[in-house]
DNA sequence: GTTTTTATATGATACTCGTCATATAATGAA
DNA sequence: TTCATTATATGACGAGTATCATATAAAAAC
């Protein structure tokens, strides 16, 4: 059936859309081809028109999903000049909405564990993806060493996903939330030691 | 064919011993029961005669799991005073090493992920696990209040679990190193300050 | 030495899922 | 109106895997 000349790119761009989320939601394993399919409206046996295979269509996932958490970024963030914008990240990010939300959320909260035991595209995809955000934040450090903002981020970004990654899994909700909270107040105060030591 | 008393109880231990490994090398989807028999030596069919399910034997793993967490714990802090052996925990934990040894681990780190959309046993045996060592840290640091203890407890082993998750999903070793490196320091300095605030 | 017990093995079943060959149908072009 | 194109559907195959019924064999009990 002919459609109009981009019907089948909006059509993939929806599959790997409902990928992203599926795979956020319920990891590479359980994601099924045929489900996701389902879930866009269409049967399993279209999807080699558009992906070569399973491992294809997750690395496009992965790519959607930090696509997503950059807009996000960006969005937080807004024109706030360096320091305040990081706080921003870090309230939206440490946040029971952002626990919440597991399947819309940061790839790297959601995903970390599983892609330590992947290999192929959506490897190399989130790899990628975590070093765009980790320069997002190392760029807005004030140091002038740019290795160790590299790795300062490095180490923020991991405070931040292990603090979301662990309200998740912890089921008391009031120990789920003062735990964020008290991340939160950490990873700030980290921030501001660094912006308060440079501008000495 | 009749065996001493005690065989089954120590084949039995054996396999969960086998599936804590694999559970946290390959999460619960590709564990797979056979697979798990094999590495003890036995065959798939005799696997019911010691678990009721693969649930039930993802349950008593992740049991194991988190006492050989315990057992590290206890190991690494000895008889050291609270804030020695709280640092010589962070010490171990935020390490290379532990990074390198996944199948090893903590749980909490290696399937925090995965815990997070399981349902069942091992979801409560995850959660208790968490609880237990929570309340080993926080029955070493110094305030009075049991909840904020708790709270501050569960954020420290948040920052501990990220940087180590981080730490495995970077692909770039030096990268990897230097991020564990700063939330090393950064998580003893949180530790160093609670405890110069507490005895001021 | 024979019998009985029971831990483990063999083999089968059912189900999920990735993959692909082939069919269908809708639409723009002729 | 008919034809050609092609996105999607149908249906099938094979691999992996949880589960269970039944068989086997080894050791303890007599």
């Amino acid at each position: 059936m002919r459609y109009p000349d981009d019907h089948k790119q909006e059509t993939r761009a929806r599959v790997v859309k409902a990928a992203a989320r599926s795979l956020r939601q319920q990891g590479p394993d359980r994601l099924a081809v045929a489900g996701v399919m389902a879930e866009v409206g269409l049967t399993h046996g279209g999807f080699y028109a558009h992906f070569a295979s399973k491992e294809a269509l997750l690395g496009a996932a992965v790519e959607e999903a930090f696509r997503q958490g950059r807009k996000r970024f960006a969005l937080t963030t807004g024109d706030q000049d360096a320091r305040a914008a990081l706080e921003a990240y870090v309230d939206m990010y440490v946040s029971a909405a952002h626990r919440d939300g597991r399947e819309l959320g940061c790839p790297i909260t959601a995903l970390a564990g599983d892609m330590a035991r992947q290999a192929g595209p959506a490897r190399e995809a989130f790899d990628t993806g975590i070093k765009s955000l980790i320069g997002g934040i190392a760029s807005r450090l004030p140091g002038e060493n740019e290795a160790a903002n590299t790795a300062l981020a490095g180490s923020l970004m991991a405070e931040m996903a292990g603090a979301v990654s662990l309200a998740r899994a912890v089921a008391d909700p009031a120990l789920s939330d003062n735990l964020l909270e008290q991340s939160r107040a950490a990873i700030k105060a980290r921030i501001a030691a660094v912006f308060e030591s440079s501008d000495r």
